[in-house]
DNA sequence: CAAAACAATATGAATTTTCATATACTTTAG
DNA sequence: CTAAAGTATATGAAAATTCATATTGTTTTG
């Protein structure tokens, strides 16, 4: 018999929840950071779409949308917003008319050499914090996790 | 030396980031469910309202916003609105006239119980597409680093 | 090749969310 | 006991977000 009775409370169940725990951990994490961002002016999807421009300047805007977790309606106007702000620029795709490719200016590469190294050092001092095979871990299984999504 | 030359495009930062990791792992997973707690008629947030009731029925409204991840005004109206639709009801705490205590009625207690098993199901079912070590191991990294956060 | 199906982006309009702050109540300090 | 400080909730108004769909361009198919 368990230590619970009728008439006790169940065990909790969110704070044990898989996703809780998740979602935590990722809106936790992400605020110590994310208020560095917005330190620099930035929104965080703003962020988010130099970080992908970072790896992919050029990219279209469904491809920054997918990787940058944004809804496509809402890219279309946040990057409207950081054209005028001269972080970027569109330019229509010349193979593919209907694509609009999005490339970093100047001032959009200078943010984004200022806030990826910060963002590797907020990493490192997140894992810094675990003991060494939680750190050794953790991103293998969150990839393991991403895998299971994709079929 | 490595593989990488001068002229060569640097690693990819995105994809290897442990908030993006973090948060597409969130955001991915939780999708899956929160496509069931939308067929039932309820708002992401509404459901983790419903959720933390399950464990503390009669909270305040301060104490859900926290639990449940959603900003506190927020939160009263996304009460104001389950209240309007007879699944919870407000009652101001007789011992401290400040607080309103939430209390799930008939109605909300038969949605949490649907929606519950079904969440424990879908965790089962996300752990179960991991290696054995990684599902031992997931949510004991994740509590760690939430450890990380309180101090 | 023309028509149909498909794909990428943009946009109007309703809803939601945020931010600052008002309001109401409680606790602390003097 | 009263004033000041603190806490919980609510709310107006601005801004952001979503949803459905329009628009434009491309690919497929008959």
């Amino acid at each position: 018999m368990t230590t619970s009775s009728k008439l006790e409370e169940k065990p909790e169940f969110v704070a044990d929840y898989l996703l809780y725990l998740l979602t935590a951990a990722s809106e936790g994490t992400s605020a110590q950071f994310h208020a560095e961002v917005r330190g620099l002016g930035l929104r965080v999807p703003e962020w988010r779409v130099l970080a992908c421009l970072h790896d992919r300047d050029g990219a279209m805007i469904t491809q920054l949308a997918r990787i940058a977790l944004v809804e496509q309606s809402r890219l279309t106007r946040i990057i409207a917003q950081m054209e005028d702000r001269g972080l970027l620029i569109r330019q229509s795709d010349p193979v593919d008319g209907r694509r609009v490719c999005v490339f970093l200016t100047d001032k959009g590469q200078e943010l984004t050499h200022q806030l990826v190294p910060k963002a590797q050092a907020h990493e490192q001092f997140l894992l810094n914090r675990l003991s060494k095979t939680s750190r050794a871990n953790l991103k293998p299984i969150l990839r393991a996790l991403l895998n299971t999504l994709e079929n």
